[in-house]
DNA sequence: GCGAATAGTAATGATGCATAACCAACGTGA
DNA sequence: TCACGTTGGTTATGCATCATTACTATTCGC
């Protein structure tokens, strides 16, 4: 039924994707890619199944045998955005030696700060205002997407933690309300064979991504402009300095990078 | 020429605006009323004229008779938009004991915060993804009402300077591109009759509009719904207090709130 | 009141989404 | 190898919307 799944469909011959399974999952690819592309090109977030289609050099119509209506494209979009940030990140990361913890976490909100700025309109697409008709499926693929590009930062905090790395981070109270995120989703954000967060860290982990957001943001709609790019650049390593410092991870004394 | 200009013309009859220009200048008023209803009724940026035209009990083509465009529509919205935060700023700070500083931060930053909680449309108008096909006027009224805005938060670190109650911001190295913002827009973010603010505090500026901006754009576009309305104000509240600990603003030794 | 500036309407053309009906191609099974 | 069913694609249609042109009515100011 769900033209979209077929690709990715269980319980048929894991092995062997059928030649047709293949040619469809290209076209899908290609479809997506197209979108991106005009999203970039216009500086927009929103799609038309026309141009795209257009874009493709096919009709409109063929485009509904892969997505039955333009939230189904939009909500691939939305998870493949988030996978990518997530992926970036996590590759970023990854790219720095295990023992260099500031140096990892520099990393990170560069790849973080990279990626918005490198595009914008996805960057929108995410962490925008919601488009007009489009509403998110419930609990659907788009919030596990964003809960497994946050578990990027989370992660990072852990690994820290596991290494006796962490320092108390720079808050007074530890809200109630920040202790315990709903369980399931913990499951979902924690990986894998590492003991949970210690509370204090989980909020640290939201100051973090907040403080290094909210830079991210500005520079990438412009609003630092009248600083230029070497000043953006100092504000971004003060920026990831205070992060560090205040929410307890390890940062060189006087560090500047 | 320039329609949305008229109102606020220069030169004219300043004593008397005759009959004709009251009626414009309360129609441009309406269109834009109506303009930002249907942007929050509908949680979109964008404008049509056909829609505001229907909503006014009019019809579309006369609406060009006030705005040459829909960039000349949108730019006024944007300086609105602007102007509307930074009056809420200002007021709320005004509204706090002059001496209480701590107070006073909070008190712009909650705002700040619920400025765009209440408009998530007007928020996105100027802090999102520029529209499509907009292009703001350069070194236009856009620019201008930012820093307007901007300038709120500026202005507090002037007076708790004057105060002598800053602290030395946490931060090691003060970058020199950082030092001088230009100079025509330092004019502009100066309030009269207050001295420089020391370059440190400049950046400190932008640190702290950065960090209340990430958790307030998150949270207004409801990334932080999974800890609930209490966990989203005791982030706040940590936020905001670390925001102004690393700012070298005064904040009380223990003070959560 | 008269004329010009101003406000408004009706008609036009272009575009987009979505669906239905129809056609082509491919691959599997007899 | 040939026919049939599945899948992919196009043309045709209905509906809705928007910006603009050309035209009409109103209203102010002298």
């Amino acid at each position: 039924m769900d033209a979209t799944q077929m690709t990715d469909d269980v319980g048929g011959s894991p092995a062997r994707p059928t030649r047709r399974e293949r040619a469809r999952a290209a076209t899908i690819d290609e479809i997506k890619e197209t979108a991106l592309r005009i999203m970039h090109e216009q500086g927009r977030t929103d799609l038309k199944f026309s141009e795209i289609a257009r874009e493709m050099g096919m009709t409109a119509p063929a485009l509904y045998r892969y997505f039955n209506d333009r939230d189904e494209l939009l909500t691939a979009m939305i998870v493949d955005a988030y996978d990518d940030l997530g992926n970036k990140v996590a590759q970023a990361r990854e790219a720095v030696d295990p023992d260099d913890l500031p140096g990892r976490f520099y990393a990170v909100a560069a790849a973080y700060r990279a990626w918005a700025n490198r595009e914008p309109e996805r960057f929108a697409l995410i962490f925008g205002l919601p488009l007009p008709g489009y509403v998110a499926p419930e609990e659907g693929p788009t919030t596990e997407a964003a809960q497994r590009a946050m578990m990027q930062l989370k992660a990072m905090f852990l690994d820290a933690g596991q290494r006796g790395e962490l320092r108390s981070p720079m808050i007074t109270h530890v809200d109630k309300a920040l202790h315990k995120p709903a369980k399931d989703e913990d499951e979902v954000m924690t990986p894998a064979g590492a003991g949970p967060l210690p509370p204090e860290f989980f909020q640290a982990c939201l100051t973090s991504w907040s403080m290094l957001h909210g830079f991210i943001s500005l520079e990438t709609y412009g609003h630092f402009g009248f600083i230029g790019p070497e000043g953006s650049d100092a504000l971004f390593n003060t920026v990831v300095q205070l992060t560090a410092l205040t929410s307890g991870y390890p940062w060189p004394a006087d560090g500047d990078s």
